[in-house]
RNA sequence: GGACGUGUAGCUCAAUGGAUAGAGCAACGGCCUUCUAAGCCGUAGGUUGCAGGUUCGAGUCCUGCCACGUUCACCA
């Protein structure tokens, strides 16, 4: 059945097609509709969308003011919906009738049809990835976010989205951590010693790292050069041989990984749980590398790849502008490109999707451009494979390395995030009323959406810095900011519905109203330009503006004390409408909104 | 060295090739007996790294240079 509401051409359609007809007709020209250009008009003029005709002077021959006023005239005639029209310079503003903006007030953002952007398609998503020796960090927050924020934004623009997560649990650097666990753990678990799981085997890991150096540092001090030390430390052999066990199958090796893992698992979910991200699968690298390294045997019998001497399997991908790339070591064990070979078969079995997407920090671009060359060379697609690729998060002091202890830990800093919420909170006394457990919800809330706008705000692609001493802010471009304009807005509601007003309804459009509307107008668009740019920032910067045209409506503007009830009314249906834009893009973030604040 | 990316206010960040480059934080000054001040208004802060070029129009595109980052592993 077709809504006539969201069927409904936009007003920028419309207007295109005029201004191509205008062309038509006056000038037999048939113009890029391309390179038309409409946008919200800009603040300090007149009007509500503008045109820019400078790129029609060719066509025309005249100045740009006559060409605009002539269009102007055209479109009037034309188009019903535009009230008036004033030409400065070479733009053309054009105000729509109040009617148009009291029909398009009804739409709702639950409602609207969002642009189809991949469109019907299936795309499995990957995101967060983690190293089940390594607690989650900063930099993971930022992968989590995008990854789950994405997820929304790509099923809103009509993508079917499968979130999966691929789990690096197998390799020496596990094998490290058991070994230390075997050695020096007497048996322990995290529950014995009240420590989350992730960061129980973490610590095990830390521990080898530096009773290791200590081995190395006594064979330099007895006269053996450093690079050799570091092969022939008793501990690394030990590491080495428990690969090889665990590569074997060894039931007992394979029993304390099983169990290690287990730990870390459970970890891993409770900060998962916190940050609001789930998967529909999980993928573990101790099932996917097998495959790859069968492909890579198919590739070398088909004669895509070539084996050198020492056995090494390698690819030649000088003919698309990469260097030649190492597919198998020498004793026949994989590397990190053979497993997302495999991974990606497995997952095309699984799914057959459209896109795959990763979500992947940009430093692996390159290690991507690869990735989509080898599966092309073995007869798949390799152009539905695409990379997320989102900066690195970088301290004052600089890279962020967990060898050198210089991580924000992603529990810890939820938990201070939270604290800093609620410190706030007390602060200003508002919640004074409320029982413990909405109060400890409301933190939560607060804390956790300004840790996630923090984030997504800005430019996914772009490397972004975090100052632990600073942390996040709480005013401003900030996520409490939109969250305590929605909770007042609410409270505003709450009260005129005491007051007996019920029917909120837009009966006057005067300009203040009209300002707030031509932003909720552009919502869709936002969305789509999001999906497209794989860029959530694009939400937080419209809903920051939305949010700051709204305070300063708000408080210039009465609404409960307007000089009519038309205008009561019509204000209470505006803000209604606001609040239910931002909870809704905040939704898009994961971020939700408190009932006080 | 090659490839890719970044460079905008003191700091953190915005700006589909378009109108006067905008916000927040920090600084300074106002607004709570009136709908929640986590808010609003104002002041100050810029040669958009440098030099050319294309264009009616360049922070945005092109060329060169400078600075910083990432990457080019029998690490993942």
């Amino acid at each position: 059945m077709q809504n006539q509401k969201t069927t409904k051409m936009r007003i920028q359609e419309t207007l295109k097609d005029n201004i191509y007809n205008f062309f038509n007709e006056r000038y037999n020209t048939a113009i890029d509709k391309d390179s038309i250009k409409i946008e919200k008009t800009k603040e300090g003029f007149e009007g509500d969308f503008s045109v820019n005709v400078f790129p029609f002077l060719r066509i025309a021959k005249t100045k740009p003011e006559t060409l605009a006023s002539d269009l102007g005239q055209y479109l009037q005639e034309k188009i019903d919906t535009i009230q008036s029209v004033d030409v400065v310079k070479g733009f053309l503003n054009i105000s729509l009738s109040d009617d148009f903006w009291k029909e398009f007030a009804q739409t709702s953002a639950t409602t609207i049809n969002y642009p189809s952007i991949y469109s019907n398609d299936k795309i499995v998503l990957e995101f967060s990835s983690p190293n089940t020796n390594k607690p989650l960090h900063l930099g993971h927050i930022r992968n989590n976010l995008l990854g789950e924020s994405m997820s929304q934004i790509l099923k809103l623009t009509g993508s079917k989205v499968i979130k999966v997560n691929l789990v690096n649990d197998r390799g020496i650097h596990i094998c490290k951590s058991m070994l230390a666990w075997m050695k020096w753990g007497e048996g322990k678990t995290p529950a014995d010693v009240g420590v989350k799981g992730d960061k129980f085997v973490g610590d095990f890991y830390v521990l080898f790292d530096k009773k290791y150096k200590e081995q190395v540092k006594e064979l330099v001090e007895k006269g053996m050069p450093e690079e050799e030390a570091k092969k022939e430390a008793p501990l690394i052999k030990e590491a080495q041989k428990l690969l090889e066990k665990w590569e074997a199958g060894d039931p007992e090796t394979l029993k304390v990984w099983k169990m290690m893992n287990g730990w870390v698992y459970e970890g891993f979910d409770e900060t998962y749980k916190k940050l609001g991200v789930s998967f529909d699968k999980i993928y573990y690298e101790s099932q996917t590398y097998k495959k790859g390294k069968e492909l890579v045997y198919e590739g070398l019998k088909k004669g895509v790849f070539y084996q050198k001497e020492d056995g090494s399997v390698w690819v030649d991908l000088t003919d698309a502008g990469l260097d030649q790339k190492l597919l198998l070591r020498s004793d026949q064990t994989s590397v990190y490109i053979t497993q997302d070979i495999g991974t990606f078969i497995i997952r095309d079995n699984d799914y057959q999707a459209d896109k795959y997407m990763y979500v992947v920090g940009n430093e692996q671009e390159y290690h991507f451009k690869v990735l989509q060359q080898i599966l092309n060379k073995l007869g798949l697609d390799g152009s539905k494979v695409v990379h997320i690729s989102y900066g690195m998060v970088n301290l004052p002091s600089g890279k962020m390395k967990s060898r050198e202890g210089t991580v924000v830990d992603a529990d810890d800093l939820i938990a201070e995030v939270i604290e800093k919420a609620k410190e706030k909170a007390e602060e200003l006394g508002k919640l004074d009323n409320l029982d413990e457990e909405t109060k400890k919800k409301t933190y939560e809330i607060i804390g956790l959406g300004a840790l996630k706008y923090f984030i997504l705000k800005i430019d996914a692609k772009k490397d972004m810095l975090f100052n632990p001493q600073q942390s996040v802010d709480f005013e401003g471009n900030t996520a409490p900011f939109i969250q305590y304009t929605h909770v007042r807005i609410n409270s505003l509601i709450n009260k005129a519905k005491n007051q007996g007003i019920n029917t909120f309804e837009l009966k006057v459009v005067d300009k203040p109203i009209r300002t707030i509307l031509k932003t909720l107008y552009e919502y869709p668009q936002i969305i789509a330009k999001a999906a497209l740019t794989l860029n959530p920032a694009v939400i937080a910067n419209y809903i920051y503006d939305l949010a700051r045209d709204y305070n300063q409506f708000y408080q210039t503007n009465p609404i409960l004390k307007a000089e009519n009830e038309d205008l009561k009314v019509s204000r209470l249906y505006v803000s209604q409408k606001v609040a239910s834009y931002l909870e809704h893009a905040l939704s898009l973030f994961g971020i939700d909104i408190p009932e006080k604040m």
